[in-house]
DNA sequence: TGTGAAACTGCAGGGGG
DNA sequence: CCCCCTGCAGTTTCACA
């Protein structure tokens, strides 16, 4: 993997806080062209340094209000790529990550209502090799940032 | 808060999968003309309910590539204001929330390696009335999505 | 729908390996 | 000596009223 310059840190950065900023506008600040930013985004996308840009949306808005972290205990010894493969579909679980302690992984799920949470959690349990489970429910979201 | 229908979910889909994608290309996909959607946008935009865009960027890239959860177990009842207060200024602190179950707060750092983490959770702690706290280390992420 | 501005391609110049 | 990167001008597309 290529090592980012001092440039490219600063594309990375006016592009972290506004994906639909112009070329123009992010070359001013960096002190470029705006076909010389749009190279080294290219680049950024093609290296894979930069995976996509997003829309950051309420979750109050979309009425996902209920969230839930779940510890989930696996049978036998399980590769991460099988459980990526596994709740990838599951448009609920938001992330997911194989850990240190007594559980195998902990995913992030957020869902309409307890009906729905329960239902994904069904979701979880059934798309992978799942012994049992543990859900902790959001109380209140405090800070949730993209990636600093 | 208004009500989003069929449409603008659609809408939302599109940008949260490209949010670089042009009015045009949002309206060739949910059968609209390149003003109406724009004319979207800027409604929720101003309704609070796209927050923003940012570019999805890959953690490895950054080299911050240790990662952890962190249950924190606070000194007698806290308001979760006071924590997001606390915690908001550190930035290996990617999120928090307060939970259910025998912690306070669950909380998602990242820092570039293990001595770097040290520090941050030396800092979480004196940030806030934190009693003590228990550390889970990521093994591998597995999905890490924006808010689909 | 029209005007202005932005993005995208080819070409020439310059600095570093 | 070669290659990569930058800046400039062409056309085409898009944004905004």
């Amino acid at each position: 993997m290529r090592q980012l310059d001092e440039l490219d840190e600063k594309v990375l950065a006016c592009l972290t806080r506004d994906a639909r900023a112009t070329y123009a506008q992010v070359g001013d600040v960096v002190g470029l062209s705006a076909p010389a930013v749009k190279r080294r985004v290219d680049r950024l996308l093609d290296d894979g340094v930069i995976k996509g840009f997003t829309a950051v949306i309420d979750p109050d808005a979309m009425q996902w209000t209920t969230e839930a972290y779940v510890q989930v205990f696996c049978r036998g010894n399980i590769s991460p790529e099988v459980l990526k493969e596994a709740w990838e579909p599951i448009p609920e679980v938001v992330s997911a990550a194989t850990i240190t302690g007594q559980a195998d992984a902990l995913l992030r799920v957020r869902a309409g209502d307890v009906r729905h949470l329960e239902r994904a959690l069904e979701r979880i349990r059934s798309a992978g090799p799942v012994d049992h489970s543990e859900s902790i429910i959001v109380l209140s979201q405090l800070i949730d940032r993209g990636h600093p």
